[in-house]
DNA sequence: TTTGTTCTTTGCGCTAGAGCAAATAGCGGT
DNA sequence: ACCGCTATTTGCTCTAGCGCAAAGAACAAA
């Protein structure tokens, strides 16, 4: 257990702990656990006993799902001071995907037991926690929808505008993303083939909308992709 | 409210009510509203606030998200005593979707202002939202993995199962769906074309899977979609 | 610097499935 | 029985985007 360690004020802000007292969050804090986690290495498999809430302090994960015939789908990127694998604050679920740490990181944790008794001791906990759900139902219902409805290029704009919107860095010339992406994973997250993307991004950037390197992508121009994503013009 | 109504048994099955005893449930019921709803009608709309939690006591409806250039997607059909509606029971939301109800019905209701009491007095329900929700996303990604990795024909099989399993009538031959469902419902839930669905319909009836009529749709082998929805042999 | 590994680009062929239009069929009302 | 409406079928065309293969580029390690 963490002890005696200062209460880090972005504990408050993790949805899960939102607008509790500060005594309920030094408890919480003291009944995590932290370690440090390796790129390429994995929270947790799918298909593992959901037992374990984690929220990443510092670093990058991928959430991912693979089918049975081997293709893999990644669902989201999580940054600092998010939540991930939620499913363990009800107990005797099952993750229904894995977690892939994308580069070194640090993360605290808490075990279902711990999280049972946390939420006995705070009940406001289980109506963060399905506010949280509820708007994940939501965020996963969209992404859906865009799959279904959308060509291609409108949803790699998307998922380039998510991810800019979670964790682009603001730069003299639009946003940077300072994680490593290759089109694989662009890909995955858009529902097509790390070949379609690689000519997508070429076009973009021939037309100033974007910068791409090898596992780096760089948008210029948010504004260029937004017009693309709504397919306000062709 | 309902008043000096006999609990129905089913009320202790709706998830966000299991495991609360006798005098809860009759609370809960006496806060509820019920009425009827005919078919074509809409329970609530897109955008609108998601100021009440819904379940279907008799009837069918459908969940729909409508993008913003009109074409609208099915996220999934309700059979009697499911929830509908669920993010009301975190206050402040806007409903992501919007519920038509498929045949005339019977809804009983919950404000978000009587669920906040009844969250207060039975914080088990906290608890069962969580749980209800976190299913929902699992249920949500699965689809959206599906839609990014397998080809129609094997999405379309994938929602015929997934209906016959959730509402489908056991028969001498196969399941039967006793709801109203076009070719375009099904392409709407499948992420396809009416015309595609119609196609691979009267490919599966040759074959003796399925027999589709107007607005109608049997399964007379589930096993033989199975093999199709897995890709177990071409 | 060299070598190996991994990621990316690009050309080419191909096909699943979209989209349209016209014909057909089923059903409900009169 | 007839009419009108809506759902469905089916032929045809066409294209977005997949998949392969081969070449090229970036990086890391030795």
């Amino acid at each position: 257990m963490a002890d005696r360690i200062a209460l880090p004020p972005q504990l408050s802000q993790i949805p899960l702990f939102q607008g509790l007292p500060e005594p309920a969050l030094t408890d919480i804090l003291q009944h995590s656990q932290a370690r440090r986690v390796e790129k390429d290495s994995f929270l947790f498999m799918q298909g593992d006993p959901a037992d374990h809430l984690y929220v990443l302090m510092e670093g990058r994960a991928k959430l991912c799902q693979v089918t049975s015939e081997g293709q893999q789908v990644i669902l989201k990127f999580a940054a600092p001071w998010e939540m991930i694998g939620g499913l363990a604050i009800v107990g005797g679920g099952i993750y229904p995907v894995c977690c892939m740490v994308a580069e070194d990181s640090r993360v605290m944790s808490w075990s279902t037991t711990v999280l049972e008794g946390l939420l006995q001791r705070y009940p406001l906990i289980a109506i963060n926690a399905t506010r949280w759900m509820s708007n994940h139902v939501k965020e996963t219902q969209q992404l859906f929808t865009q799959l279904a409805t959308e060509r291609v290029e409108q949803r790699l704009a998307h998922t380039l505008l998510r991810l800019i919107s979670q964790m682009g860095q603001e730069q003299a010339e639009g946003m940077a993303l300072d994680i490593t992406l290759t089109r694989q994973d662009l890909a995955e997250m858009s529902g097509t083939t790390l070949f379609t993307v690689s000519r997508i991004l070429n076009q973009w950037e021939k037309q100033g909308l974007v910068e791409a390197g090898r596992e780096r992508v760089r948008v210029k121009s948010p504004h260029g992709l937004v017009v693309i994503a709504r397919d306000l013009k062709l």
